[in-house]
DNA sequence: TTCCCTATCCTTAGCCT
DNA sequence: TAGGCTAAGGATAGGGA
């Protein structure tokens, strides 16, 4: 059945690896495709695996070419002023990570505070478990998040040392 | 609310475009990084579009140059061997679209034959107008996956243009 | 315009063949 | 290994501020 992932690391099974790999380039050049027809641009992608002897190009070569030889065409500054980095990716994937945290402590407080009116309200023992048990859920979800920032932080670390 | 969606042509909105690209280029960018993470590879993206005055390359224009430079090091042949062209990505999608017509169409023949079973069993007017409605969704589905055939097919029809 | 939200739609991990 | 399937999880169109 279903999912279950993780994105932070390594797949250590190679054949599970490949697999990974057929599929998610297909799914990122499907991507690419959609995003040059629906807003009317061009871009390319190359991918350089261990599983083909050269690297895939996508549309084609020809089409790096011409993009990459506009970009060198312009002046430094400019040519640094778009560069999109793999550490400011992850430095801005932290940040929403964060937000969503705050986002659920704020759930999770107020579940917590209708808990204890429901406490302090009602005497129906089944009523004030059901909202405990809400608060515990929300509880495990920010835990997941905090192990998310956590993983992405220790790549960061990675990314810099370079 | 939620979706729907158009992903055979240019989003005539220009603001809607802007959006759209600011919003998917994000999100490629994220898988592409996610590829190079769980399969251990290099990649890179470059896109040209009219919102910037240069190119956004990922993960950063060494990078690109590295990766097409291996690739310019290779014989002509192997070149072209893994060459990864807009028309070749069309017609797979093409094929993907044409098996799932043929997947609904056994279905949906199914749903009728039921759905004749239902009316010579049963008497019960409800049950059997559930089995038509029934089969009327499937029909209504065959017909969107058509449009789509259509829609691609006359976009491979631009490209072998060119 | 950008940011936030969420209902929907799409991608894909894990299985099976 | 590659392809098909299905449900879990991720991406995002449309809408509101």
């Amino acid at each position: 059945m279903g999912r279950r992932k993780v994105t932070h690391q390594l797949i250590s099974d190679k054949s599970t690896r490949r697999v990974t790999f057929r599929k998610r380039k297909e799914g990122i050049l499907k991507k690419i495709n959609e995003l040059t027809i629906l807003c009317g641009l061009r871009a390319c992608a190359i991918i350089y695996s261990d599983y083909k002897e050269g690297p895939e190009v996508w549309p084609n070569r020809r089409e790096v070419r011409v993009l990459l030889n506009r970009f060198s065409a312009l002046p430094k500054e400019k040519q640094t002023k778009y560069m999109m980095d793999q550490k400011d990716l992850m430095t801005r994937m932290i940040q929403d990570a964060k937000k969503k945290l705050e986002k659920e402590k704020m759930h999770s407080r107020a579940m917590e505070l209708g808990t204890i009116a429901a406490f302090n309200d009602l005497h129906d023992a089944d009523h004030s478990e059901d909202l405990i048990k809400a608060a515990d859920v929300v509880e495990k979800r920010i835990n997941v998040i905090r192990e998310r920032i956590k993983a992405l932080e220790s790549r960061v670390a990675l990314v810099k040392r370079d």
